[in-house]
DNA sequence: TTGTATGCGTTATCAT
DNA sequence: ATGATAACGCATACAA
């Protein structure tokens, strides 16, 4: 069964498919039994108009391109999911793509988007992107983009963050305010702005209550496989080690967990641990860890209408721009979980 | 800058659209000088056909619709990640659309895919899915279809799941083996195959070492906030209550640690507890939890495959209908996982 | 109120 | 070896 075009109904009511068009699209330039006549024979054989053709002639496709490092990550699947929502709602699809944190892969990834004619880009940049030259010129070409979560100081255009610097201020503020004075932070490279962000949270903490900072407690890991375990091992092998963990990515959060509980770390007991992390069982680990959670999907959200918003702006170019403050942060939660060990 | 189509290098190159068409596409018929010339010409102004045109005349937009209860579960997003990295290799892309357990939206959504023009449909369907009338509509629209997960017996498509007999055998055989008689067996309404093919499993692993199968241990838990504790209470409750949990999905088997721990019985010295999870912190779980994993990734990379197949099948009608065992079924994977405890 | 013709970008068919 | 034209499905400017 192929589907049916307005020329087959155009046929068989024996009308052009100009006014069978514009029947059905109800112009007021038909008479109301013709508009009639189509759109009960449309609804009958089913007819849908095919996109395909639509955005040939009006050179939009409906989609939203979104590139992210992984799928298969709790954070960008929830935000995904946010963005899947108000996509969803305002007609446009989504087509996902992922870079495997390659900026080789971003690289062809912006690029098929670009040829695949997405009407806008949102993209969370890879942990190896350090030049945005691939993202600037399709910039040029007038592919509206928002970056979320990963941004890019060089690249401006919408931003749409969790609020980095406070949740990390939070983290801190909870570990100092517990008692702990020697809080080690772990993060990974701090070229991207997320980073610099979460450190100057951390800085801020410290100094607002008075203590110091100390290089020795802050380092930074590459996203190899077995990187953080020694770093883990030099933090407790200085001479004065922390009392405290921050750990300010998820998934260093659980490698921490993970090398704590081989060196046999009692946690709360001997170390404190505090993480962002974006998993939906930080209840159950063990111990339970104390957490910043982003919000993932709001800013899927934020993005999705903010990108929206950008593309049917172009459309009529005489609206003005609107003027927003840049980058929009949205507040992270934190949850404070207690250990529910039961005693033995 | 807009972007560039034949046209613009047909009269920048004094050529016709169809020389310059023939000469993109290497044809034989044009001199090795114009290719050439009309070949850097194109790779100088960074020239990128246009899809939406090539998919109106080929009648085929390469993209796969992939139906999905949810993004940001670890299954499904694992799945499509397998999904993702074949459409991707053989020139396809996906554009993802979530049910929500919703049969009213998966009628919707299905709708949709069909109106976007997707070449073929990859669908789990939702818990609520009883009647499957709107896939069949569509494959007698001559949509390809393939589904995986969550697969109907009513409809004829290839479909690729998990081991769900084998792996439920292996678990239970796990807990005999460790000396537990009484294996309490939770699911979802066993309306959906993959929750009978379970079942299954657990019966005969109980038959096979002699264990009597009793329905006092056999419960069903919808989708529901609060369901699921009161079952493991009544279970607990029980004048002879099990001595193991065997939990079939992945939600149920971490609301039942929840409901262990909220009750404090204690894993594994009171009960032992085993269930389906795809979660990759299963380690780090109090306790660490016994898991059947699922091959989230090959499965959507094996139904992607098949998908593709029947999608390029259907373009040359010559070749016969590959006859092939259905479903697939991949193995699953069983952790076992000690309790790694620290003494207090 | 309805019909005819044109174009969106591309390729296939049929000239030349 | 190259060019002109039609067609994919739709919307619209222009005719009637």
């Amino acid at each position: 069964m192929e589907a049916v075009t307005i020329k087959d109904i155009a046929r068989a009511l024996n009308l052009s498919t100009s006014t069978v068009s514009r029947a059905l699209r109800d112009s007021y330039e038909i008479s109301p039994e013709t508009k009639r006549l189509v759109m009960d024979y449309a609804e009958r054989i089913n007819y849908q108009p095919n996109p395909i053709a639509l955005s040939l002639k009006e050179n939009r496709s409906r989609v939203l391109g979104v590139i992210v490092p992984q799928i298969a990550n709790n954070f960008f699947s929830q935000a995904i999911n946010g963005i899947e929502a108000v996509a969803y709602e305002r007609g446009y699809h989504v087509i996902i793509m992922q870079t495997h944190e390659s900026l080789e892969r971003e690289i062809l990834t912006v690029q098929q988007a670009v040829a695949r004619r997405v009407d806008g880009l949102l993209i969370s940049i890879s942990s190896q992107t350090t030049n945005v030259a691939h993202l600037q010129a399709i910039q040029q070409r007038n592919v509206p983009i928002v970056m979320f979560d990963r941004v890019s100081a060089e690249m401006d255009t919408p931003k749409i963050v969790a609020d980095n610097f406070g949740g990390s201020f939070a983290a801190t503020e909870h570990l100092i305010q517990t008692g702990r004075r020697r809080i080690a932070f772990v993060a990974i490279p701090p070229f991207m702005a997320i980073t610099q962000d979460r450190l100057a949270g951390y800085q801020a903490a410290l100094s607002q209550y008075g203590l110091p900072y100390d290089e020795d407690l802050v380092r930074f890991v590459g996203f190899g496989e077995h990187e953080l375990a020694p770093i883990i091992d030099q933090l407790l092998d200085l001479p004065h080690p922390p009392d405290a963990f921050f750990m300010a990515f998820d998934r260093l959060a659980l490698g921490c967990m993970t090398a704590l509980r081989n060196r046999n770390v009692a946690i709360p007991e001997q170390v404190s641990l505090i993480g962002f992390t974006n998993i939906s069982v930080a209840d159950l680990l063990d111990p339970p860890m104390s957490t910043v959670v982003q919000p993932a999907q709001e800013i899927g959200h934020t993005a999705a209408e903010r990108l929206i918003e950008l593309i049917e702006l172009k459309q009529k170019p005489s609206a003005p721009l609107p003027t927003r403050p840049n980058p929009v942060s949205i507040p992270n939660q934190l949850f404070i979980r207690e250990s529910t060990r039961r005693g033995v």
